[in-house]
DNA sequence: GCCGTTTTCGGCCCGACTGTTTTCAGTCG
């Protein structure tokens, strides 16, 4: 059993124990527990082995039997007993927003709610308001919750839209009357929030392909002769379009939408549109090709030139990247490999400052320790280029986390993590502020949005794009999929208005270096290219800019 | 439950916000 299997048991035992316990310690110990373990240098199963496991910080008498039952038989019975205390799926009500545990436990506790549709009944009954701890504003906000956290439910972010298409087209190849397969839709838009997959199919024998459908997806809908619906990994709605081979080009770029830009393709091209795919099919109608990025509305097809549009071999590096030293999971040695094997020639670390206490920021001991351990790391790591930077609060009155003691980085990404709800106006003065500051190099994820859970806070552009400009500090495409901010939508003006990109994974694990791809989704969406993103540039170029921005502070 | 030590219990615990309270609890980042 892995380290994180263990912390992941861990993290569950806690949840189930503020489900019932009145004080938040004992839950709070297991949640050290688990970060403990994930940040164990060594196998847990060999600490268990050395009898070494009770010297980690926050594993005591209690918690070390259990990882110890944990890794020798894999599986906890302290675990189990929890689970049999409660229903499964109670933990689904964190979906509500504002709902919490302590809540949801005195929920199943006095009115036996253990769903979302349970919880409904009885905030219309009027049976919440009247709970300890609850009033009628809390009922009201739950029954608001649940609408938001119904909404949600039927929409979907783009990388499970990806996999489901990828899966669904696999499955497909081995069906023999199946000439070739598509995913279209507003996943091969790149959209960021996706409700439904959209699969092209090539065939010549439609009755035979369909009959075989139900093998793939579930609650199989035969819509008409060429459209049939179908569930996904019990929760993706798929939807296939049918086409004879010679008519694919076009049951492709149908299908691909937006139902805009295909009418406005059609009425433009001439009016034989028989094509084995879109390439041809644009050759034919004597188009240049719009990139499926960029079909959101018809504009792109009154364009005498195509945008080169940024591709993720162009990126030469990247920075926001976290390490153990703070939130990240996996270690510098760790996150530089990442960064090598993705064939980059630099990588920024940048760990929380103080400010993000929940996070764990460094204080300027950890901070030096931890660059210790970078010089250590990019001298094995070599000829690998490593900055050390900081992801640096931007506090509530403007100034910057870490004070003068920014001049210790190479680099500062600077981030709001606080204090959301402020107006518009506040938030714009705050960010200006930190703009101000000469040693900001980045701003990061403009607006904090978290897609399908917040929105992000107010700010006004325009004032923070001129700004960005005006200083010459970049601006972070967060690549997050979560967050894919700054959105795609603002790109094309940002950039008219002299803005400098970077394309930033944000990532907490050497998974989630990946991250740099659904950033270039987001360029590329902007329709902007590669010289408007600062990580293409080489590593001397930007070890320079770098280094000239800092001296003139 | 963990930790530390004024050695065996008491403290752990960031800060804003909201709503429930009448001084605090729950949620969130």
């Amino acid at each position: 059993m892995d380290n994180f299997t263990v912390a992941r048991v861990l993290d569950e035992i806690a949840h189930y124990i503020q489900l019932s316990e009145t004080t938040p310690f004992k839950s709070r110990a297991f949640e050290r527990a688990a970060r403990s373990v994930e940040k164990l240098e060594q196998d847990v199963n060999a600490l268990v082995a050395s009898h070494k496991l009770l010297d980690t910080p926050g594993i005591g008498k209690g918690i070390g039997p259990v990882i110890e039952e944990l890794v020798k038989s894999g599986k906890s019975s302290y675990l189990e007993e929890l689970r049999a205390q409660y229903p499964p799926g109670i933990f689904d009500l964190l979906r509500v927003p504002n709902l919490g545990l302590k809540k949801i436990g005195v929920l199943y506790e006095r009115l036996a709610i253990t769903s979302i549709d349970e919880l409904e009944r009885a905030a219309k009954d009027n049976l919440v308001a009247a709970l300890p701890g609850f009033g009628a504003k809390t009922q009201q906000k739950i029954l608001q919750g649940i609408e938001f956290a119904r909404k949600r439910e039927s929409q979907f972010l783009l990388p499970a839209g990806l996999e489901v298409g990828e899966l669904v087209r696999e499955q497909l190849a081995a069906i023999e009357e199946i000439e070739d397969a598509e995913v279209a839709g507003s996943v091969r838009r790149r959209l960021e929030v996706i409700r439904n997959v959209n699969i092209v199919i090539a065939t010549r024998a439609p009755e035979r392909v369909i009959a075989q459908l139900s093998r793939i997806v579930a609650d199989v809908e035969v819509i008409d002769e060429t459209t049939v619906k179908g569930i996904a990994r019990s929760e993706v709605p798929v939807v296939f379009h049918l086409a004879y081979p010679d008519q694919f080009g076009l049951a492709v770029l149908r299908a691909t939408g937006t139902r805009e830009f295909a009418e406005a393709f059609e009425a433009k091209a001439g009016r034989d549109l028989a094509a084995r795919n879109e390439e041809q099919l644009f050759e034919k109608a004597g188009i240049a090709f719009v990139e499926p990025e960029l079909r959101e509305n018809a504009d792109e097809l009154k364009r005498k030139k195509r945008p080169k549009l940024i591709h993720p071999s162009d990126l030469r590096g990247t920075f926001h990247v976290h390490t153990t030293y703070s939130d990240g999971r996996n270690s510098v040695a760790e996150m530089l490999a990442a960064a090598r094997d993705r064939g980059f020639d630099y990588c920024g670390i940048s760990d929380h400052s103080p400010a993000a206490y929940y996070a764990g920021g460094l204080p300027k001991e950890r901070v030096k320790e931890q660059q210790a351990d970078i010089a250590r790391e990019s001298k094995k790591l070599a000829p690998l280029r490593v900055f050390r930077g900081t992801e640096a609060d931007i506090l509530p009155d403007g100034t910057m986390d870490y004070g003068d003691d920014l001049d210790m980085f190479d680099f500062v990404v600077a981030s709001i993590h606080s204090r959301f709800q402020m107006t518009e106006d506040e938030m714009t003065e705050r960010i200006l502020t930190a703009l101000d500051d000469p040693r900001v190099t980045i701003l990061g994820h403009l607006t904090g949005r978290r897609l399908l859970t917040r929105n992000g806070y107010l700010v006004n552009y325009d004032r923070i794009f001129d700004k960005c400009a005006e200083r010459g500090v970049l601006m972070e495409i967060n690549g997050n999929p979560q967050r894919l901010d700054l959105d795609w939508r603002h790109l094309r003006k940002a950039a008219s208005r002299g803005v400098m990109f970077v394309i930033n994974p944000d990532a907490h694990s050497v998974r989630e270096m990946s991250h740099v791809i659904s950033g270039t989704w987001v360029a590329r969406k902007g329709g902007i290219g590669a010289k408007e993103i600062f990580n293409t540039r080489g590593v001397d170029e930007v070890a320079e800019w770098l280094e000239k921005r800092a001296t003139k502070v």
